[in-house]
RNA sequence: GGAAGCUUAGCUCAGCUGGGAGAGCAUCUGCCUUACAAGCAGAGGGUCAUAGGUUCGAGCCCUAUAGUUUCCACCA
């Protein structure tokens, strides 16, 4: 048998076992008709991407999963790929051209896709490599990119569909627009954040010359766009100025003043300047008055060339010289400061600049009933079940999609047109002539919104739309999908409709929602605080099991959770339990040990493990249903330390050091419940798990493809069981009163117990001996103990010799607060039991424990009542 | 403006369908007991934010209040 190295060492196998799992094909899914599917598609990182502790997370949680699954008899898929992350990687590359000099326009289109791909295969493969560092057990042989064949089949397929359905138009509207990226976004991809700003007060003459409106604007340089002010429809100030009209400071236009209702009277002056062209509010006031839509700003928001004195000017600059300009002409009331809310772009930060321009959209409120009606009747359920709220939030208040962006990396869009008669087509082809005048048409230079392709991936990575494809008839829909909060409105909604639409199915059947990993004092991880932890730096210094064990313990779906070092050296520090613990029970098997399972003959203290990992079994498996990943771990980690580690090895000592039968059936325990408690840790820590299971089977087979341990009744021994804990109540009763007399372990005592519970406290004494420092060990009904400090349990008054400690005094006090404390559980639940009500209303079963939780108390107080007799 | 979460030991957090409150870290005491000092055996520490209510029984359910965090919408 080879031997575990002296150390806990995760560095100096975790990368062995990896290529073990992947030479042995273990990640890889079979379709086998005798089994049942279960399914999970990775949330594809960014190719742009470095692994950070929201993946980290992310992953953990899918591996635990796939591998419980994997281990329970279903056809466990985990399929892994990654995203083309469109706006994010183009401005990567387009940062990396300006490093040599370079830009896209220079080279051209071709040259630049060129490039993009090359860079994919540079850098793509770098985040790949850093989940398999996790100890994901991804199926890599149906790896995918968002951007690959198959998946740009789907794109197309559902780009055509929609559109021949109507689900997609082309129009003129006001977008969100990044000035930075010079492309459309979606309403998803604006972050609102709090700015100080200011509000000035401007006065517009009336042309009429019969005086001034004044108004306040947070954006003075939108005055070249005015084309009306508005006043709301009941305010009696102004209701005489509606229809007549204002002349426009610094650009002389003149411009009408209307009623409408967006205005509310009490906010400002009562007065809004209206610029269609530059904020989606007056856009809409703008339609219903058929006001003209003037844009006054170039693509990267500068002033156009219509208005020379500002012309080139970037907005800001263009505010300040307006602001000057307002004053000079006396047209400046005052400047007030005020903090509102401004939309900045997901990607640059830089500040969204509304804009009218022809895009392309998704029709959005025919696609979000189905998905809607889906969580609502439970074919999707969230986890935790609270975050349908925010789902259908989103949904409820969904606006038209806006799908096309004017960047080159991506999906272009399959639209054609002919620059002679002005025809346009969709079209999966690659290139097309106009059906009306034979020429050949020009395609759309945009590219899809990166979400389009991920919207579509769960069905697009098996297959679709090829609905004959074997994965795609045997894994799809897929279980379940495993994500963070934060992007519920990215992904989540958008694969729902997505999936329903197109296959007519959910997409998944649960969403589990995770939170965020924030740093030590709570603050989320980000470049700009460079606070950010490094999971491939933890994993380094304490191993991947330890970091996984520590994300997936004590972390509640949903909730965010703090990332404490200290809670790694704690997960590292069970490991290191384990290591040992295996290394114990494998040093002490005998040369040419065979496994033959669990031994006929059984101690009671066997029966007692055997059932506790049995009931711990069950448990895990409840709660790994209920994906309460984190109460299963921590109940994994309190019977490997406490219930295995600390109390049934020790047990086993006496019994190994004895030699004989004895010892031979302690050793077939040790290793049946080690090997049960491995399978059980093994979705948590696969790493550890792996290895020490290679070492104790000799490599007989890789433990992640062995059965996971279920509750299994034979395997109960009910009474028999708790029989054992009378004696590990004794021990730590005994331990207890000499640690509170500060008694070293090295001096021995003699133990008088009176018990009525003979036969077993028999079986007891050797552990009597070895853990509770007994010199030698006396059953029987009567001793005088006189000289003796106690120790009481329900079963057994245990009595100490340890004459020169004993002060009576002390011992009486001592013994009349234990008094005490019995008498209060004893009046507390004789309490509950002459209360009428309980006694009607409680269950069976609850009166049953309060009446045994009672007898113990009692049976405590007449042992406790007899010592104090004895040293009176 | 709308919505959701959180408030439990000094710190960070668990707590399943309501049945006398738990872990890790920290603190204190004693131990190098031949798997493990990354350890062992003990100890202390909580009117579970506050106030009501439902219930035989509330950390858990309901209502209100306070503090706190987040998401959505966005008033120029």
């Amino acid at each position: 048998m080879r031997e575990l190295a002296k150390t806990y060492e995760p560095k100096s196998f975790e990368d062995r076992i990896y290529s073990y799992w992947m030479e042995n094909g273990c990640f890889k899914a079979e379709r086998d008709p005798q089994k049942k599917p279960y399914t999970i598609v990775i949330p594809p990182p960014n190719i742009t991407g470095q692994l950070h502790m929201g993946h980290a997370l992310d992953e953990t949680l899918q591996d635990i999963l796939i591998r419980w699954k994997r281990m329970s008899g279903y056809a466990a898929l985990w399929l892994p790929g990654t995203d083309h992350a469109a706006l994010a990687t183009e401005a990567r590359i387009v940062a990396a051209m300006r490093q040599e000099g370079l830009t896209k326009e220079a080279i051209g289109r071709d040259a630049f896709m060129e490039r993009a791909w090359k860079w994919k295969e540079q850098f793509g493969g770098r985040i790949v490599e850093q989940l398999k560092k996790l100890g994901s057990s991804c199926d890599w042989s149906r790896e995918r990119f968002t951007m690959d064949e198959g998946c740009s089949k789907a794109v197309k397929h559902v780009f055509i569909k929609y559109y021949d359905k109507g689900l997609i138009y082309r129009g003129e509207r006001l977008i969100n627009w990044c000035p930075c990226c010079k492309t459309a976004l979606s309403d998803a991809e604006v972050i609102y954040d709090e700015k100080k700003g200011h509000f000035w007060h401007i006065r517009y003459p009336l042309t009429d010359g019969s005086g001034y409106v004044e108004l306040a604007t947070t954006r003075p340089e939108t005055l070249l766009g005015d084309t009306a002010v508005a006043v709301a429809p009941d305010d009696e100030r102004y209701k005489d100025i509606v229809g007549k009209t204002v002349t426009l400071p610094l650009v002389g236009r003149e411009i009408p003043v209307v009623a409408d209702e967006y205005v509310e009277k009490d906010f400002g002056t009562g007065v809004v300047k209206i610029t269609p062209a530059h904020d989606p509010n007056d856009f809409e006031v703008g339609k219903r008055h058929d006001l003209p839509v003037i844009n006054v700003m170039t693509e990267d928001a500068r002033i156009t060339d219509d208005y020379p004195a500002y012309a080139g000017m970037d907005r800001y600059e263009a505010r300040a010289k307006i602001v000057e300009d307002l004053d000079k002409g006396g047209f400046l009331v005052k400047i007030e400061d005020y903090s509102h809310n401004v939309g900045s772009c997901q990607r640059c930060s830089t500040v969204v600049e509304p804009r009218v321009s022809t895009q392309w959209f998704v029709r959005m409120k025919e696609l979000a009933q189905p998905a809607i009606d889906a969580v609502k009747n439970g074919d999707t359920k969230f986890v935790p079940e609270r975050f349908d709220k925010t789902y259908f939030n989103w949904l409820d208040n969904i606006r038209d999609w806006c799908i096309s962006r004017q960047i080159w990396w991506g999906h272009r869009i399959p639209a054609f047109y002919c620059d002679d008669c002005g025809k346009m087509i969709v079209s999966g082809e690659d290139s097309c002539t106009c059906p009306e005048c034979g020429k050949p048409m020009r395609q759309d230079p945009d590219t899809l919104d990166t979400w389009f392709s991920s919207a579509l991936w769960p069905f697009s990575t098996l297959g679709w739309p090829d609905t004959d494809s074997e994965d795609f008839k045997y894994f799809f829909p897929t279980n379940t999908l495993v994500t963070g909060y934060d992007i519920i409105f990215f992904w989540v909604i958008r694969m729902m409709f997505s999936s329903l639409e197109n296959t007519g199915k959910v997409p998944f059947d649960t969403v589990l929602i995770h939170g965020l990993v924030r740093d030590e004092q709570g603050r989320k991880m980000s470049k700009s605080l460079g606070n950010g932890i490094d999971p491939l730096e933890i994993i380094d210094k304490y191993g991947a099991d330890a970091l996984r064990f520590m994300l997936a313990n004590g972390n509640a779906p949903g909730n965010d959770m703090r990332f404490i070092e200290s809670k790694v050296t704690a997960a590292r520090n069970f490991a290191n339990k384990l290591w040992n613990a295996s290394r114990f029970i494998m040093m002490n098997l005998p040369d040419g040990f065979e496994d033959k399972g669990l031994p006929a003959e059984l101690m009671p203290e066997d029966k007692w493990v055997i059932t506790r990992f049995n009931a711990l079994a069950g448990e895990v498996g409840t709660n790994l249903e209920a994906f309460e990943l984190g109460v299963a771990s921590q109940k994994i980690y309190d019977f490997i330390w406490d219930v295995y580690c600390d109390w049934y090895i020790e047990l086993t000592k006496p019994r190994i050091q004895a030699g004989g039968s004895s010892a031979e059936s302690a050793q077939a325990v040790l290793v049946w419940v080690m090997k049960g408690m491995l399978r059980l840790l093994h979705p948590f820590m696969p790493y550890i798990t792996e290895e020490i299971y290679q070492v104790l089977t000799d490599g007989a087979e890789p433990i992640m493809l062995t059965d996971y341990p279920v509750s299994d009744p034979a395997l109960d021994y009910g009474a028999e069981a708790d029989e054992f804990e009378r004696i590990i109540e004794a021990i730590k009763a005994v331990r207890n009163r000499r640690a509170e007399m500060n008694v070293i372990p090295s001096v021995k005592a003699k133990l008088y117990i009176e018990t009525a519970h003979k036969d077993t406290f028999e079986k007891g004494i050797m552990f009597l001996e070895r853990l509770a420092s007994a010199s030698s060990v006396e059953i029987g009904d009567s001793f005088d103990i006189s000289d003796c400090i106690t120790a009481v349990t329900a079963d057994a008054r245990i009595s100490i010799p340890l004459s020169d400690l004993v002060d009576r005094e002390k011992e009486l006090a001592r013994l009349a607060k234990e008094k005490a404390a019995v008498q209060k559980d004893i009046d507390f639940s004789s309490g509950k039991l002459n209360n009428p009500g309980f006694m009607a209303k409680a269950p069976e079963k609850q009166i049953e424990a309060e009446k045994a939780k009672l007898a113990r108390a009692v049976e405590k107080m007449e042992k406790i009542e007899q010592s104090i007799a004895a040293l009176k």
